[in-house]
DNA sequence: CAAGAGATCATCT
DNA sequence: GATGATCTCTTGA
């Protein structure tokens, strides 16, 4: 079962928590990968200074401010995407990054993607994860109720999940202390830092 | 093992 | 013209 709409529209902090153990599912013409959402982040409205939509609407980050349910996928650093979900009701700027998912799924091709075969490193990372699924920027604004790349509905019990502050936002002032990054607990496969 | 630098470019000013 | 929601490799202890 898919994660629909509905879901998506929940606030984004509390998405971002939902959303750890469940499967993000890609669908290419390479094949099919698979692998549990374990680590995730909360970027919340225009407000936050952490988030790309702090700075208003542009081309870029138009997505964000549209429906929940869309996939925002941009370039950092000139050679890394990056993937969220947008969530929360259309004109409210907000998305959760997915941090690390490790491979389930498809794992050679994620290999072979990445020419990595330690598979620690396939998906631990949201420029590795998107790398390893396949994911660029043509796919920003995809519908993720659709067939391409879209989340199962697989989350079992209640996880054990940490709340800190998030990664590489020193910048964002008093914002960047918010515990705004969730991952489960005691899983080997959470990214550095 | 930890720390530091370089790679590299879309996006916004 | 500056900058970044990162990764990898190299260096040095």
């Amino acid at each position: 079962m898919k994660l629909a709409r509905d879901f998506y529209a929940q606030p984004t902090v509390q998405a971002a928590q939902k959303l750890l153990g469940n499967y993000l599912v890609r669908v290419h013409p390479d094949g099919i990968t698979t692998g549990m959402i374990l680590e995730t982040e909360a970027y919340v409205g225009l407000e936050d200074k952490a988030s790309h939509a702090s700075r208003g609407q542009t081309p870029r980050t138009a997505v964000m401010f549209g429906p929940a349910g869309f996939a925002y996928v941009y370039v950092i650093y000139g050679m890394h995407h990056c993937l969220n979900v947008v969530t929360e009701p259309e004109a409210y700027p907000a998305a959760v990054l997915i941090r690390a998912v490790p491979p389930c799924a498809g794992l050679e091709l994620m290999q072979a993607r990445r020419r990595q075969q330690d598979i620690r490193l396939l998906a631990s990372g949201p420029g590795r994860l998107c790398q390893a699924f396949g994911i660029e920027r043509g796919l920003s604004g995809i519908d993720l109720c659709g067939d391409v790349l879209f989340i199962e509905d697989r989350r079992v019990s209640p996880a054990d999940v940490i709340a800190t502050s998030r990664i590489g936002v020193d910048y964002a002032g008093p914002w960047k202390d918010m515990p705004w990054r969730f991952y489960i607990a005691g899983h080997p496969g959470v990214s550095k830092r």
